[in-house]
RNA sequence: GGGGGCGUAGCUCAACUGGUUAGAGUGCCACCCUGUCACGGUGGAUGUUGCGGGUUCGAAUCCCGUCGCUCUCGCCA
């Protein structure tokens, strides 16, 4: 018989009564009658009871009952008695009656406890790690995410890609996210980069010839963390294809998606095609470029109906060149259950808190407004606006004026708010969408210089000849974002695989072709030997994993993350190391309490001293040994 | 770097406007119990109220500082 087990803990069956099996595994629960105890034994696989006579030898070999505790227990399967099924557990026809039992590995008092689900604070689970992933609910998000993982790479095999892999140690890159820097030994002074993403490594795998790639690489970024963004490491799904356009890209993630997704949830998925929505129109809409449209609430712009209204609050903000937007909730002031007047008191704070000077409201109810601002309205304003949104009793406008990028702002928080309290947003869809046509170019809020508004690499569309026509900021690329749900699950972008295109584009940005050629040289002198159209795209896979999990935040499905600090605090990371270590990477740490340009002017300082004292002792030595030659 | 929230027993939480010995559940320890499955019962131990300072006759409670966790803005091509 198997040293550990003959089976797992959630295989025996009515089928496997009589025979003799041996089972390993966590003590789960135990139930002490005193003339019989019982034991759910637990492990990767599921449950089993195993039921004990206190009379038998090995009773006494444990001394506590302790939970956690491994344990190997062989005897008897037997049938439970109908009344003493238990349902909830696969395994539940059956129990093990112990002959022997071993002790494996003991456990002292645990910090928070594995068999039921109460809140830990999550510095102890993340100290605790291993013990939280015995958990169920995150041991089965870590293995929903290792099949989610394994459904994507055979997707993309299935899609004509093919995974290769790309170096984790590589050179710093000017745009984009702080880099993680590591010292090199052999070159002092100099240091890799681990990348952000592999991309100009997945570009040049085109130019190279490979024509579809993925890969599920991991990214690095040293930047703050969020609900959705853990800091340190993440698993991007990348792709590049060549010979692709944006549609090519769209229909494979389109394909991917709702091939990969119902794999995973029950939750009713959106259609392909998805939606595509031009980051501008987004913007005007839904005031962000990440929309949840699960959320029925959009802006409409009501400017022209206010341009010389009697509201003065309203007409003035036009008059200077602002907007005034309406939101529209349908039914919500219908006579038979309407919102109290604290509801738009709340909304008007909520609004104000937000950013904005005030929020106007009409309620139209019963064939008749209610609205602190009727009675201004005295011209044709109240029909054009019941025109306009389409008004029917019970509903409401909400009101935003103000200058437009404020008013798009806050109207989105504003709808968000409004979805989230009236329960408009249903938890059981996933609702994608492509935001497309980014602007190439967009200009810095304090130099007034035109920056690259998202990746250097794309493709202007209309190519050199826009570039060459058109108003900067008039630019879009071939840059779109995948969104569900309100969270993006991906940027990708159609590559401007042309050099000259590439040098007039940096150029505009201040950039000489010397520093486009010192900092991108690798890929540009590959797009000077041949370089295929291409272009790609790579949703986050701890994203997909988030929502396919229903997870609260992203560490609940990645086995051992940071935590906001960026620190592991199970492996104790990041940590001090040995001093020979540092001398060979010729880095000095400097404690965060000395001011950082006085304390490297005094080593620079003193460095120099040290080099000239040296050199004044080799030319002592020279004079004085002349001979020696 | 800025803002919000939280911090009381191993864990989850309570403790009124500042007022007696800081409580409960769970876990832990001991004992009882032969059909439970979150078993049940009896008893017991467990606290620098995150830390430091202040106000007060009196502080878990109020004030200041600090540390930790979290959410968020900046940041994330």
């Amino acid at each position: 018989m198997h040293e550990f087990r003959t089976h797992t803990c959630g295989e025996l069956r009515k089928s496997d009564v009589g025979i003799t099996a041996r089972l390993s595994g966590w003590i789960h629960s135990v139930r002490d009658h005193g003339g019989i105890i019982f034991i759910d034994l637990r492990d990767h696989y599921g449950k089993t009871q195993v039921v004990i006579d206190p009379t038998k030898d090995f009773y006494q070999e444990l001394e506590r009952w302790r939970v956690e505790t491994v344990v190997c227990f062989t005897g008897k399967v037997v049938a439970r008695t109908p009344e003493t099924v238990n349902p909830k557990i696969a395994t539940g026809e059956i129990e093990l009656v112990a002959d022997e039992m071993t002790v494996l590995g003991e456990t002292e008092q645990l910090p928070f406890l594995v068999a039921k689900d109460e809140d830990a604070p999550e510095a102890l689970r993340l100290k605790y790690r291993f013990l939280d992933l015995r958990r169920d609910e995150l041991h089965n998000h870590i293995v929903m995410r290792a099949k989610l993982i394994e459904a994507l790479r055979r997707k993309m095999w299935d899609l004509g890609f093919t995974e290769y892999q790309t170096p984790i140690l590589t050179s710093s890159s000017p745009e984009g996210a702080r880099d993680y820097l590591v010292p090199s030994r052999v070159h002092p002074g100099k240091f890799y980069a681990l990348p952000q993403a592999p991309q100009q490594f997945k570009q040049l795998l085109m130019v190279a010839g490979f024509d579809r790639y993925f890969q599920i690489a991991p990214c690095f970024r040293d930047e703050d963390a969020r609900a959705d963004r853990s800091p340190g490491e993440f698993y991007q799904l990348d792709i590049e294809m060549s010979y692709a356009t944006q549609d090519d890209i769209f229909a494979i993630l389109e394909d991917l998606l709702t091939d990969i997704f119902p794999k995973f949830t029950s939750k009713q998925i959106s259609p392909a095609p998805f939606p595509r929505i031009p980051f501008r129109e987004s913007m005007e809409r839904f005031g962000t470029d990440k929309p949840d449209l699960r959320n029925p609430l959009e802006m409409i712009d009501v400017t022209d109906i206010f341009k010389d209204s009697g509201f003065q609050a309203f007409s003035k903000t036009v008059a200077a060149g602002g907007v005034v937007k309406a939101i529209k909730v349908s039914g919500i002031a219908k006579a038979d259950n309407p919102q109290p007047r604290r509801f738009y008191d709340e909304m008007i704070a909520f609004a104000q808190e937000c950013g904005a000077k005030g929020m106007a409201y009409i309620i139209w109810s019963a064939g008749e407004t209610k609205s602190p601002i009727v009675k201004f309205l005295t011209g044709n304003e109240l029909p054009s606006l019941a025109e306009k949104a389409g008004i029917q009793d019970g509903d409401v406008l909400f009101f935003l004026a103000d200058k437009r990028a404020l008013v798009n702002s806050v109207g989105g928080k504003v709808i968000g708010e409004l979805g989230r309290r009236l329960g408009l947003i249903d938890p059981n869809v996933f609702k994608f969408c492509w935001i497309v046509d980014f602007p190439m170019f967009e200009t810095d809020e304090e130099t007034g210089a035109l920056i690259f508004c998202h990746n250097p690499f794309s493709m202007p569309q209309g190519g050199m000849k826009a570039v060459e026509t058109q108003n900067p900021l008039d630019i879009v690329a071939y840059q779109y974002d995948i969104v569900c749900n309100g969270i993006e699950l991906s940027s990708g972008a159609i590559r401007n695989h042309q050099p000259e295109l590439m040098y007039k584009l940096f150029e505009m940005c201040g950039y000489s072709r010397e520093v486009v050629d010192d900092k991108f040289g690798g890929m540009i002198r590959a797009f000077k030997l041949g370089a295929p159209p291409h272009g790609g795209i790579a949703p986050g896979v701890d994203r997909m994993a988030m929502l396919l999990a229903d997870a609260p935040n992203i560490r609940e499905v990645i086995a051992f993350p940071f935590n906001q600090q960026a620190e592991d605090l199970m492996m104790n990371a990041p940590a001090a190391v040995d001093m020979k270590q540092l001398r060979e990477l010729r880095v000095i740490p400097v404690p965060q309490e000395l001011k950082y340009e006085e304390t490297f002017k005094k080593l620079l300082a003193e460095a120099e001293r040290i080099r000239a004292a040296e050199a004044a002792a080799a030319a002592m030595n020279a004079s004085a040994a002349p001979e020696q030659n």
